[in-house]
DNA sequence: CGTCAGCCGGAGAGCGCTCTCCCCCACATT
DNA sequence: AATGTGGGGGAGAGCGCTCTCCGGCTGACG
């Protein structure tokens, strides 16, 4: 028995290797493999039964060292400076089935296309620095950023570091960033239609944050979904998108207003905290007061009644965004972008 | 003003160019930056500055190439043949709080040691056979797997190709693969006791799909706990760890035994379905029936009444995993090895 | 039949880094 | 004083790939 390699595994081919099984050169190899030029048919072929002979995948650090694009945009779930990663709070935004519902459209478009897309998570300005560092130095090719804090200095970053990048959600402040958002209108439309058409005449609302855009966006364009129905004016408590808030803001909705019966809940958890609020008070879900959530997650199946709830099409969202971001990068200087999409009202039993 | 350079971003430094800066060679920056050796501590000094002032960040790329590391380790969301990508399934995998946890407790080990991340999901022969490419070509260094279909052949597919790998619960077939798994058996016995302990005498359970793993096991050591205890059966219905399959589950065990004062479910969303259909058979829970569920879930605090629940260490597991895939990537031909983390019962108001 | 454009394949440089090899010098040893 | 020893620095090869440049061949046109 030779003891020739004994532990060495097998290297793994590279072009010069497929090269030489096809007859040809590493550098026409390399045309038909990123077919990059008019080859004759004829070599095409034989190109890549040599390919499939040997087994072999390029070697990506190779590839990317050569032509600066490191294939892979990193998915960045971004707070402001207050926190460290160790946070619980990261496992709990992560535990999201938001989140679950991004991170699938991201990469129903990205993996097919062979990108990897690592996971960041980033809320210190070491971590913030070095994200842009990977950034100018190539070693990512763009960011999708979920940023979770309307002081975030993240996308102002991202921005002046001239760096393709896309936003879930509009910015907290005006910058120029692409992002997908949601019309918040459509969804206060169907949400103050819905609940007028069965009968609620004394509807408030319990809102998110209010310094988030989407707690924002949502409280005031339902108020003016609702003016225009000819309600001057909408009861609303903030309650901070958790479920305790969400039984906090009906408690005191309801001390202030016994005969609501209609809410309008800025996300599903608040609506479920409405709902036990409201059970415990004696009150019937519809039948005395309708509520319906936002945002379709499991929390509104699980929740009993099942909450009628507004749904974004999160997962398109997602994916447009990878879209968008391989478009950036593709195109650099391309003109900052938004995609608009519009929300459904999916109807179940609260509501 | 001149046209130099219109539109070219300052090319980012080099190795080359801290060299120049520090006045010493590139082979001498290089040992100061992973220091490697001995270097004179006046150069060392010198030579941070010289990266201080270029802003230097180094090449993964180009470092990958000669190390033939890649520096990441993906994280896989692993099922068997049936499935393609852009089954909802995996979104609502992805969306599960037990997945979110994952993530953090694997970023906050990998992050910090500068190892990239990148998420996959892999439901097809050709995913399945890319991936093992990636890994053996060394794109990638390791993989974290969670395998959620016991006929996955992922595992046996990585153990075969002889690369890192860290499975989440031990594999469904006896493979040599490295994992992290939780004490089932401590799980039954605090489940158990504590419904033994505040008197219940009729015990049944939801069991989770008995082909898989976390199913099966914990079916069997509730079993054994039981009749540690003098209780020789235990009926049980299996629920596919699903909220309806709880609900049918809580249905069928109520028919046949009636008289059921306790109940331990394999997950929380079949233990909040279990109350659900207790309540709605005019039973008080926890009065009448106790409910005892297991992951501690976001499920487990929304439900009504909150849920007493088995809570298994996820972050620390997956951290561990983490260290686990780490330590083989670092040590080539190590011994698998496994790693059992110990639950504790969360007493909230169901039990 | 000569010239030239156009097409396609090969040669080779070089991306930024690590690492082996070598050399120089200071100091200890004989 | 000659030789040994080892620490610390530089030179340079080369990782696997892409891409520019070049050259040969073919066919069209004068």
């Amino acid at each position: 028995m030779a003891n020739e390699a004994p532990h060495t595994p097998p290297r793994a081919p590279t072009l010069e290797d497929v090269a030489q099984v096809a007859g040809v050169s590493r550098a026409t190899v390399s045309r038909v493999i990123n077919n990059t030029r008019n080859v004759d048919p004829a070599l095409h072929e034989t190109v890549w039964q040599a390919v499939e002979a040997t087994g072999y995948v390029p070697n990506r650090a190779a590839r990317s060292l050569v032509t600066r694009r490191a294939g892979s945009v990193a998915l960045v779930v971004s707070e402001g400076e207050s926190r460290n990663e160790d946070d619980p709070f990261y496992s709990r935004f992560l535990g999201d089935p938001f989140f679950g519902r991004v991170l699938g459209g991201v990469l129903s478009v990205l993996n097919p296309a062979g990108v990897h897309v690592p996971l960041t998570l980033v809320g210190s300005e070491t971590a913030r620095t070095k994200l842009v560092g990977d950034l100018r130095q190539g070693q990512l090719d763009g960011v999708l950023v979920l940023s979770l804090h309307p002081q975030d200095p993240l996308p102002r970053l991202l921005t002046e570091a001239r760096v393709p990048a896309v936003l879930f959600g509009r910015p907290a402040e005006p910058i120029p960033i692409s992002y997908v958002d949601i019309a918040q209108q459509t969804a206060s439309k169907l949400a103050s239609e819905h609940l007028l058409a069965r009968g609620c005449r004394t509807i408030a609302a319990i809102a998110g944050s209010l310094d988030m855009p989407a707690g924002h966006d949502r409280l005031v364009s339902f108020r003016s979904a609702m003016a225009q129905n000819g309600y001057a004016y909408v009861p609303a408590v903030e309650g901070g998108f958790t479920q305790e808030g969400g039984e906090r803001a009906m408690t005191r909705l309801l001390a202030e207003h016994p005969d609501i019966d209609g809410v309008y809940a800025a996300n599903d958890v608040m609506a479920q905290g409405a709902v036990h609020v409201l059970r415990d008070s004696g009150r019937r879900v519809p039948d005395d007061v309708a509520v319906i959530g936002f945002d379709d997650s499991s929390a509104a199946v699980a929740s009993r009644p099942p909450l009628t709830t507004v749904r974004q099409p999160v997962e398109d969202m997602a994916a447009e965004m990878a879209r968008m971001i391989m478009g950036q990068i593709d195109h650099a200087g391309a003109r900052t972008t938004s995609v608009i999409f519009e929300p459904t009202l999916v109807v179940r039993r609260s509501a």
